[in-house]
DNA sequence: AAGCGTCTGTTGTTTTTACAACGAAAGGTT
DNA sequence: AACCTTTCGTTGTAAAAACAACAGACGCTT
């Protein structure tokens, strides 16, 4: 274990925590660590759901088929950050995602159940783990708000201009640049790539904006 | 506050918490209800985050104004349910919506810090309190996460096939009610109401299903 | 340097959606 | 019964998006 404290360290579960305390954390929630091949699934959609867990090396997609059978990746999971953690508060029996070891992994799963009771006094920084545990899953519910206000424009330009708007909002300038390439920002805006292409470069056009590569300014 | 204390004893934050066990509750949560006037605001947008409330009698609106300036009512808070418990999980310390009062209302704010952290051990319920807290957010969460899924789809026909589908799975049969008119089906699927009644029509005419006001049956 | 893959912008065509307008049905009120 | 309101479906037209196909720019490898 002691090989992936640099990894738990910086986890946002322990957050706040002392590196010295670590140790004594993960016996406490009857961590246990497993290893997995690569290409093996942790999780299959519609299997019994175990526990939450956090990945200590490699990375692990989430996964849903929808009604065509066409794999979709929600989301991948890298070092120091938590999978699962959603179903095991919301208390749901059966996982309606299938989670993939995409590289050789590890991953130390958590009991949930010891995480979210304080255990006997002796373990001071049980409130730092909920108030982390809190401020994850809230984080996340933020930034699914964010991005189904964004796609409920209808249009690809009111979509863009949603987005860039928040962009600009947050870096707290209208010069800065997206975490995103132009797939990546069509896949999120919910658009076709070349007919957002197209509308940006009307947009310039237009003097809304201007951009190289994922540098944006937003004019007006 | 006792003629509030059937409202509060059905709350979901207090869910599992004997009605006898509620007053003290209040009184260790630092529980303080506020009045409303109705056409009045309880936070606005931008204001410092003064800490999550939960609603007494009347309804509350999550209002959002978009960069036209347009009001839209992103959600309504009614007798007995949670708001602003988002921003106080994620800690964020200015609104990014307003929280208006449709109605005269009265609130019971609640402090966060007090929420989470086990009191001396005398609160015996605040392990379930915990326990709740976390499950409303992970829920709300699960819930966006469904919504994103649904409206990611690019076509109105493939987004109400993804929506219908998983009213089917929920219900467990081919047959269904929506909680939706018409008009509430087409915002939550962010198309046009109009253009939405004419797919349905169509995809009655193929066969692909049946419907009569919100009671659907899937064919196929 | 040549070859290859990836990313991006552009254009023309086809398909889909939004929009506007209207009529019919159902429910409530006076 | 007459009236009003709300809901829903339908239609035609205009606008927008998806799609397909391609070309230029860039970086990487050999």
């Amino acid at each position: 274990m002691k090989k992936y404290l640099n990894v738990l360290k910086k986890a946002e579960l322990f957050s706040g925590i002392r590196e010295s305390d670590i140790d004594a954390l993960i016996s406490c929630l009857s961590a246990r660590p497993v290893h997995y091949e690569k290409a093996r699934y942790v999780y299959l959609s519609g299997d019994g759901f175990e526990g939450m867990g956090i990945v200590l090396s490699g990375m692990l997609q989430i996964i849903k088929e929808d009604y065509y059978g066409n794999r979709l990746i929600i989301a991948e999971v890298g070092e120091g950050q938590l999978f699962g953690e959603t179903f095991a508060c919301a208390d749901i029996k059966a996982l309606p995602v299938s989670v993939y070891s995409a590289t050789e992994s590890d991953v130390l799963f958590i009991d949930y159940r010891k995480l979210i009771s304080p255990c006997s006094a002796a373990c001071s920084f049980h409130n730092r783990l909920i108030y982390n545990m809190l401020r994850i899953v809230a984080m996340k519910n933020i930034i699914l708000n964010e991005k189904i206000e964004v796609m409920s424009k209808r249009s690809t330009r009111d979509k863009l201009i949603a987005y860039l708007s928040s962009e600009a909002q947050k870096a707290k300038s209208s010069r800065f640049s997206i975490p995103f390439n132009r797939q990546e920002l069509a896949d999120y805006l919910s658009v076709d790539r070349s007919a957002m292409s197209a509308e940006l470069g009307r947009m310039r056009d237009e003097g809304l904006l201007k951009f190289e590569k994922n540098r944006f300014e937003l004019l007006l």
